[in-house]
RNA sequence: GGGGAGAUGCCGGAGUAGUCAAACGGACCAGACUGUAAAUCUGGCGGCUUUUAGCCUACGAAGGUGCGAAUCCUUCUCUCCCCA
């Protein structure tokens, strides 16, 4: 018999870590976060990351276990919940992969092609190369070498253009042929994926609120000591440290920095429903209407048929 | 009461007779996405259609001039500022 590994995915203040605590207390489960950035200490509030009685209630894995300088991404994050999926299960517990980074999920539940990783001293080489010559520059030279990847990706979107060349010439293959080697949990376990969705007023809503919460229980003070940490990489690129520095930095004021961290949530929300839309083997429920209960057991049940 | 400035699309704001459904910005909507993804990037944005094109409705309101008006004239309404 095949061990089921339940996820649930959404957009950001959809309320997808309340839900999973539900969830995980009907069914002795345990949750694994699928976000970039609860896995980072020193930034609760910044992240929303489950607080102690929150985390009293069931059990959480990958949640503030890194420091801000530290490197996270869809790579580690799948390596590293694949063995807790693998350990959940070995005790008898059923593993609930809650969050919201969707390029995370599916690096998990479909896997990424083998890489050696990054370079970053090749990216910063082209990187400059870019700043020199130009965007147009690169993608030419990303059209030598993989053209199928280059039909993919738009000239301006560096980052991309960056990757794929970097693909070609550290692993020497290109991206496109690389690709099906993948292995994901989905070739192991049987995979559910639920989607938690609402009315998109009501979530532009949710997230207001929350925005309002976090200045109440004093982001700005958690952002000034993040920045004195010199967050690596990937911490330094949560919503809210940007926007922050600008206050910081005395360019606009407190209120402005809330709203554009509002406008940005909300623009953020819209990106991860894009992202989680094209997923086909979501099912999609409305916690808003049907309410939560009614989802819990909806989810009881499919996973027991 | 007197004098001045102004009213433009969801918002800010340009335009001051033809090439204007109206620059630009914002908000919003839609999309792409394989090792930085809370990132990066793209498209749309008055309505309708047979959507590399056409038609209709639009620049506070009502009239007027003119081949032609968001742009000029008259009256009205409203807003802001200064003097009383």
């Amino acid at each position: 018999m095949v061990d089921t590994v339940i996820v649930i995915v959404g957009a950001t203040a959809a309320g997808k870590s309340e839900f999973a605590i539900r969830l995980a207390q009907k069914i002795e489960g345990e949750i694994i976060s699928a976000d970039s950035m609860q896995a980072y200490k020193c930034m609760e509030i910044l992240s929303q990351a489950p607080t102690g009685p929150e985390k009293a209630r069931s059990r959480h894995h990958l949640i503030n276990f890194l420091k801000p300088t530290e490197v996270y991404s869809a790579a580690i994050f799948s390596a590293l919940a694949g063995k807790k999926i693998k350990n959940i299960i070995k005790r008898g517990k059923v593993p609930i992969v809650a969050g919201g980074s969707g390029l995370y999920i599916k690096a998990l539940i479909d896997g990424l092609f083998p890489s050696k990783g990054k370079n970053i001293k090749l990216r910063k080489k082209l990187q400059a190369l870019a700043g020199k010559k130009g965007r147009a520059f690169l993608y030419e030279r990303l059209r030598e070498k993989d053209p199928a990847a280059c039909g993919k990706i738009h000239p301006n979107d560096l980052k991309r253009v960056i990757r794929a060349i970097e693909i070609c010439e550290v692993e020497g293959k290109t991206k496109t042929g690389l690709a099906r080697e993948t292995r994901g949990i989905k070739d192991e376990y049987d995979v559910k994926v639920f989607g938690l969705t609402m009315d998109r007023k009501k979530l532009y809503e949710r997230i207001e609120k929350r925005v309002d919460l976090m200045f109440r229980k004093g982001v700005v003070k958690e952002v000034e000591r993040l920045l004195c940490m010199k967050p690596g990489i990937t911490a330094a690129q949560a919503i809210g440290v940007k926007q922050l520095q600008g206050y910081f930095n005395k360019q606009y004021s407190l209120e402005k920095a809330k709203e554009i961290l509002k406008r940005d949530t909300r623009r953020f929300a819209k990106r991860q429903l894009t992202w989680f839309k094209g997923d086909k083997q979501i099912v999609w429920l409305d916690i808003d209407k049907r309410g939560k209960k009614q989802a819990v057991n909806y989810i009881l049940k499919s996973i027991t048929a």
